[in-house]
DNA sequence: TTGATTGCAAACAATTTGCAATACT
DNA sequence: AGTATTGCAAATTGTTTGCAATCAA
Protein backbone atom coordinates (compact mmCIF):
# COMPACT_ATOMS: atom_id res chain seq x y z
CA UNK A 1 0.00 0.00 0.00
CA UNK A 2 1.27 3.11 -0.99
CA UNK A 3 1.41 5.95 1.40
CA UNK A 4 0.11 9.84 0.77
CA UNK A 5 3.02 11.62 1.61
CA UNK A 6 4.36 15.32 1.72
CA UNK A 7 7.87 14.05 -0.45
CA UNK A 8 5.93 12.24 -3.18
CA UNK A 9 3.55 15.06 -3.18
CA UNK A 10 5.96 17.46 -3.28
CA UNK A 11 8.03 15.35 -5.86
CA UNK A 12 5.31 14.84 -8.33
CA UNK A 13 4.55 18.66 -8.07
CA UNK A 14 8.06 19.50 -9.04
CA UNK A 15 8.78 17.41 -12.04
CA UNK A 16 5.92 19.36 -13.38
CA UNK A 17 7.46 22.64 -13.19
CA UNK A 18 9.91 21.29 -15.50
CA UNK A 19 9.55 22.49 -19.21
CA UNK A 20 11.94 20.54 -21.03
CA UNK A 21 13.24 16.62 -20.02
CA UNK A 22 15.05 16.15 -16.57
CA UNK A 23 17.98 14.05 -15.55
CA UNK A 24 18.32 12.56 -12.22
CA UNK A 25 20.58 15.08 -11.01
CA UNK A 26 18.53 17.85 -12.44
CA UNK A 27 15.42 16.84 -10.39
CA UNK A 28 18.02 16.38 -7.39
CA UNK A 29 19.30 19.57 -7.55
CA UNK A 30 16.47 21.25 -8.17
CA UNK A 31 14.70 19.51 -4.80
CA UNK A 32 17.84 20.64 -3.27
CA UNK A 33 17.46 23.89 -3.02
CA UNK A 34 14.60 23.60 -1.00
CA UNK A 35 15.38 24.54 3.18
CA UNK A 36 14.44 20.69 3.78
CA UNK A 37 15.55 19.00 1.18
CA UNK A 38 14.36 15.53 0.17
CA UNK A 39 17.03 12.85 0.84
CA UNK A 40 18.96 11.71 -2.51
CA UNK A 41 17.96 7.93 -2.04
CA UNK A 42 13.89 9.23 -1.66
CA UNK A 43 14.47 10.95 -4.92
CA UNK A 44 16.08 8.01 -6.66
CA UNK A 45 13.37 5.92 -5.13
CA UNK A 46 10.55 8.55 -7.03
CA UNK A 47 12.45 8.23 -10.12
CA UNK A 48 12.24 4.31 -9.90
CA UNK A 49 8.54 3.72 -9.01
CA UNK A 50 6.90 6.56 -11.20
CA UNK A 51 9.07 5.64 -13.90
CA UNK A 52 7.71 1.57 -13.62
CA UNK A 53 4.39 2.54 -13.18
CA UNK A 54 4.34 4.73 -16.17
CA UNK A 55 4.23 8.23 -14.14
CA UNK A 56 7.22 9.27 -15.84
CA UNK A 57 8.72 7.90 -18.95
CA UNK A 58 12.36 7.78 -19.60
CA UNK A 59 13.64 9.38 -22.85
CA UNK A 60 17.01 9.65 -24.58
CA UNK A 61 18.61 13.28 -24.30
CA UNK A 62 19.81 15.54 -27.21
CA UNK A 63 20.19 12.42 -30.02
CA UNK A 64 22.38 9.88 -29.35
CA UNK A 65 25.15 11.82 -26.95
CA UNK A 66 23.71 12.15 -24.00
CA UNK A 67 25.11 10.14 -20.56
CA UNK A 68 22.26 9.69 -18.99
CA UNK A 69 18.38 8.99 -18.87
CA UNK A 70 15.98 11.82 -19.08
CA UNK A 71 12.79 12.01 -17.74
CA UNK A 72 9.20 13.44 -18.17
CA UNK A 73 6.05 13.49 -17.16
CA UNK A 74 3.79 10.92 -19.16
CA UNK A 75 0.67 12.72 -20.08
CA UNK A 76 -0.42 9.91 -21.02
CA UNK A 77 -1.29 11.79 -24.59
CA UNK A 78 0.94 10.17 -27.56
CA UNK A 79 3.75 11.61 -28.30
CA UNK A 80 4.40 13.77 -31.71
CA UNK A 81 6.63 16.47 -31.22
CA UNK A 82 9.65 18.15 -33.00
CA UNK A 83 12.80 17.82 -31.15
CA UNK A 84 15.35 20.37 -31.62
CA UNK A 85 18.76 18.98 -31.07
CA UNK A 86 20.88 22.34 -30.87
CA UNK A 87 18.39 23.86 -28.33
CA UNK A 88 16.63 20.48 -27.27
CA UNK A 89 13.13 22.74 -27.01
CA UNK A 90 10.47 20.35 -27.95
CA UNK A 91 7.57 21.35 -30.15
CA UNK A 92 4.46 19.58 -29.44
CA UNK A 93 2.85 18.91 -32.76
CA UNK A 94 -1.00 18.12 -33.15
CA UNK A 95 -1.86 15.41 -35.51
CA UNK A 96 -4.76 13.68 -36.42
CA UNK A 97 -3.21 12.43 -39.81
CA UNK A 98 -0.77 10.07 -37.22
CA UNK A 99 -3.79 8.40 -35.58
CA UNK A 100 -5.40 7.38 -38.79
CA UNK A 101 -2.08 6.15 -39.97
CA UNK A 102 -1.24 4.33 -36.92
CA UNK A 103 -4.09 2.69 -36.58
CA UNK A 104 -3.86 1.63 -40.68
CA UNK A 105 -0.23 0.35 -39.86
CA UNK A 106 -1.70 -1.61 -36.42
CA UNK A 107 -4.37 -3.35 -38.43
CA UNK A 108 -1.90 -4.40 -40.73
CA UNK A 109 0.33 -5.40 -38.34
CA UNK A 110 -1.99 -7.39 -36.40
CA UNK A 111 -0.57 -5.28 -33.27
CA UNK A 112 -2.89 -3.70 -30.78
CA UNK A 113 -1.06 -0.12 -30.34
CA UNK A 114 -1.44 0.77 -26.51
CA UNK A 115 0.83 4.22 -27.25
CA UNK A 116 2.89 5.84 -29.81
CA UNK A 117 5.49 8.10 -30.57
CA UNK A 118 6.76 10.17 -33.46
CA UNK A 119 9.81 12.18 -32.90
CA UNK A 120 11.46 14.27 -35.60
CA UNK A 121 14.80 15.49 -34.55
CA UNK A 122 16.51 18.03 -36.32
CA UNK A 123 16.98 21.81 -36.00
CA UNK A 124 14.37 24.54 -35.47
CA UNK A 125 13.80 27.59 -37.29
CA UNK A 126 15.50 29.60 -34.31
CA UNK A 127 18.28 27.86 -34.29
CA UNK A 128 18.79 27.57 -37.82
CA UNK A 129 19.43 31.08 -38.14
CA UNK A 130 21.73 31.60 -35.48
CA UNK A 131 24.20 29.18 -37.10
CA UNK B 1 42.37 11.26 -37.95
CA UNK B 2 40.74 8.38 -37.45
CA UNK B 3 43.20 4.86 -37.07
CA UNK B 4 41.79 1.58 -38.94
CA UNK B 5 42.79 -0.35 -35.84
CA UNK B 6 42.17 -4.10 -35.52
CA UNK B 7 40.38 -3.43 -32.18
CA UNK B 8 38.17 -1.05 -34.40
CA UNK B 9 36.93 -3.31 -36.57
CA UNK B 10 36.38 -6.15 -33.89
CA UNK B 11 33.99 -4.11 -32.28
CA UNK B 12 32.37 -2.82 -35.93
CA UNK B 13 32.17 -7.11 -36.33
CA UNK B 14 30.94 -7.53 -33.10
CA UNK B 15 28.22 -5.32 -32.41
CA UNK B 16 26.58 -6.31 -35.77
CA UNK B 17 25.96 -10.26 -34.17
CA UNK B 18 23.49 -9.05 -31.77
CA UNK B 19 20.27 -9.72 -32.57
CA UNK B 20 18.94 -7.58 -30.40
CA UNK B 21 19.95 -4.21 -28.84
CA UNK B 22 22.54 -4.80 -26.18
CA UNK B 23 24.14 -3.09 -23.14
CA UNK B 24 27.32 -1.81 -23.12
CA UNK B 25 27.84 -4.38 -20.04
CA UNK B 26 26.70 -6.74 -22.80
CA UNK B 27 29.20 -5.70 -25.24
CA UNK B 28 32.35 -5.82 -22.94
CA UNK B 29 31.21 -9.37 -21.89
CA UNK B 30 31.03 -10.78 -25.24
CA UNK B 31 34.49 -9.24 -26.02
CA UNK B 32 35.89 -10.13 -23.03
CA UNK B 33 35.01 -13.66 -24.28
CA UNK B 34 37.88 -13.83 -26.67
CA UNK B 35 41.45 -14.31 -25.52
CA UNK B 36 43.03 -11.05 -26.11
CA UNK B 37 39.98 -9.42 -24.61
CA UNK B 38 40.08 -5.49 -25.52
CA UNK B 39 40.38 -3.61 -22.41
CA UNK B 40 37.49 -1.92 -20.65
CA UNK B 41 38.26 1.64 -21.36
CA UNK B 42 38.84 0.38 -25.38
CA UNK B 43 34.58 -0.33 -25.63
CA UNK B 44 33.48 2.31 -23.80
CA UNK B 45 35.47 4.55 -25.29
CA UNK B 46 34.04 3.00 -28.95
CA UNK B 47 30.40 3.35 -27.80
CA UNK B 48 30.84 6.84 -27.69
CA UNK B 49 32.67 7.05 -30.84
CA UNK B 50 29.97 5.19 -32.35
CA UNK B 51 27.11 6.58 -30.22
CA UNK B 52 28.28 10.16 -31.61
CA UNK B 53 29.16 9.85 -35.23
CA UNK B 54 25.59 7.77 -35.66
CA UNK B 55 26.59 4.23 -36.15
CA UNK B 56 25.20 3.30 -32.91
CA UNK B 57 22.45 4.40 -31.47
CA UNK B 58 20.97 4.43 -27.83
CA UNK B 59 17.47 3.65 -27.15
CA UNK B 60 15.66 2.94 -23.97
CA UNK B 61 15.24 -1.18 -22.97
CA UNK B 62 11.91 -2.61 -22.00
CA UNK B 63 9.71 0.20 -21.78
CA UNK B 64 11.24 2.79 -19.17
CA UNK B 65 12.18 -0.04 -16.66
CA UNK B 66 15.90 -0.94 -17.93
CA UNK B 67 18.56 0.75 -15.83
CA UNK B 68 21.36 1.36 -18.57
CA UNK B 69 21.29 1.89 -22.30
CA UNK B 70 20.62 -0.51 -24.88
CA UNK B 71 22.57 0.27 -28.19
CA UNK B 72 21.33 -0.94 -31.41
CA UNK B 73 23.99 -0.42 -34.73
CA UNK B 74 21.97 2.00 -36.41
CA UNK B 75 20.91 0.83 -40.45
CA UNK B 76 20.72 4.77 -41.61
CA UNK B 77 17.08 4.16 -42.07
CA UNK B 78 15.18 6.28 -40.12
CA UNK B 79 13.42 4.04 -37.09
CA UNK B 80 9.43 2.90 -37.66
CA UNK B 81 8.93 -0.10 -35.50
CA UNK B 82 6.38 -1.95 -33.98
CA UNK B 83 7.70 -2.71 -30.30
CA UNK B 84 5.80 -5.11 -28.70
CA UNK B 85 6.22 -4.35 -24.41
CA UNK B 86 5.27 -7.70 -23.76
CA UNK B 87 8.38 -9.39 -25.65
CA UNK B 88 10.24 -6.56 -26.62
CA UNK B 89 10.35 -7.75 -30.22
CA UNK B 90 10.82 -5.26 -32.73
CA UNK B 91 9.12 -5.34 -35.72
CA UNK B 92 10.49 -3.19 -38.33
CA UNK B 93 8.43 -1.52 -40.99
CA UNK B 94 8.61 -0.04 -44.33
CA UNK B 95 6.64 2.56 -44.92
CA UNK B 96 6.49 5.32 -47.15
CA UNK B 97 3.66 7.21 -46.29
CA UNK B 98 5.62 8.41 -43.10
CA UNK B 99 8.39 9.77 -44.97
CA UNK B 100 6.11 12.13 -46.80
CA UNK B 101 4.34 13.15 -43.93
CA UNK B 102 7.44 13.98 -41.87
CA UNK B 103 8.43 16.24 -45.04
CA UNK B 104 4.78 18.02 -44.43
CA UNK B 105 5.53 18.49 -40.88
CA UNK B 106 9.08 19.43 -41.47
CA UNK B 107 7.88 22.16 -43.53
CA UNK B 108 4.80 22.89 -42.06
CA UNK B 109 6.52 24.22 -38.73
CA UNK B 110 10.15 25.27 -40.40
CA UNK B 111 11.92 22.54 -39.02
CA UNK B 112 15.09 20.90 -40.26
CA UNK B 113 14.56 17.18 -40.00
CA UNK B 114 17.64 15.37 -39.46
CA UNK B 115 16.46 12.28 -37.75
CA UNK B 116 12.66 10.79 -37.29
CA UNK B 117 11.47 7.94 -35.65
CA UNK B 118 8.17 6.51 -35.35
CA UNK B 119 7.50 3.57 -32.07
CA UNK B 120 4.16 1.98 -31.75
CA UNK B 121 4.28 0.02 -28.71
CA UNK B 122 1.54 -2.22 -27.57
CA UNK B 123 1.17 -6.26 -28.29
CA UNK B 124 2.05 -8.31 -30.97
CA UNK B 125 -0.71 -11.08 -32.37
CA UNK B 126 1.40 -13.81 -30.84
CA UNK B 127 1.39 -12.15 -27.28
CA UNK B 128 -2.13 -11.38 -27.46
CA UNK B 129 -2.75 -15.00 -28.44
CA UNK B 130 -0.78 -16.35 -25.56
CA UNK B 131 -2.96 -13.67 -22.93
C1' DT C 1 -0.31 -1.07 15.83
C1' DT C 2 1.24 -2.24 11.42
C1' DG C 3 3.55 -1.44 7.54
C1' DA C 4 5.42 2.17 4.40
C1' DT C 5 8.59 5.97 4.08
C1' DT C 6 12.57 8.59 4.97
C1' DG C 7 17.47 10.17 5.32
C1' DC C 8 21.90 9.11 6.34
C1' DA C 9 26.24 7.19 5.50
C1' DA C 10 28.41 3.42 3.61
C1' DA C 11 28.76 0.35 -0.19
C1' DC C 12 28.50 -0.48 -4.99
C1' DA C 13 29.15 -0.51 -9.78
C1' DA C 14 29.46 1.57 -14.09
C1' DT C 15 32.14 4.65 -16.53
C1' DT C 16 36.06 7.86 -17.13
C1' DT C 17 40.77 9.51 -16.85
C1' DG C 18 45.91 9.96 -16.76
C1' DC C 19 49.58 8.11 -18.67
C1' DA C 20 53.24 5.36 -20.64
C1' DA C 21 53.64 1.97 -24.22
C1' DT C 22 52.32 0.73 -28.73
C1' DA C 23 50.43 0.83 -33.39
C1' DC C 24 48.99 3.28 -37.54
C1' DT C 25 49.91 6.39 -41.57
C1' DA D 1 58.25 11.26 -37.24
C1' DG D 2 54.07 12.48 -35.69
C1' DT D 3 49.68 11.41 -34.17
C1' DA D 4 46.00 8.23 -32.71
C1' DT D 5 45.09 4.16 -30.03
C1' DT D 6 45.43 1.07 -26.34
C1' DG D 7 45.23 -1.05 -21.64
C1' DC D 8 45.98 -0.64 -17.05
C1' DA D 9 44.96 0.82 -12.54
C1' DA D 10 43.22 4.54 -10.06
C1' DA D 11 39.82 7.87 -9.51
C1' DT D 12 35.32 9.42 -10.13
C1' DT D 13 30.52 9.62 -9.88
C1' DG D 14 25.84 8.24 -10.23
C1' DT D 15 22.93 5.13 -7.90
C1' DT D 16 21.64 1.66 -4.44
C1' DT D 17 21.36 -0.47 0.12
C1' DG D 18 20.98 -1.39 5.14
C1' DC D 19 19.07 0.32 8.91
C1' DA D 20 17.06 2.92 12.69
C1' DA D 21 13.82 6.61 13.25
C1' DT D 22 9.58 8.50 11.73
C1' DC D 23 5.12 8.81 9.73
C1' DA D 24 0.58 7.38 7.45
C1' DA D 25 -3.16 4.27 7.71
Amino acid sequence: MKYNTINRNYFLQTIQTFRKPFTAKEVLERLKEDENPMGTSTVYRFLDEFSSDGTIRKIIGDNNTTKYFYFKPCTDENHFYLECEKCHRMTHIDCRHLKNFSKHLSKKHDFKVSNYSLVLTGTCADCAKKA
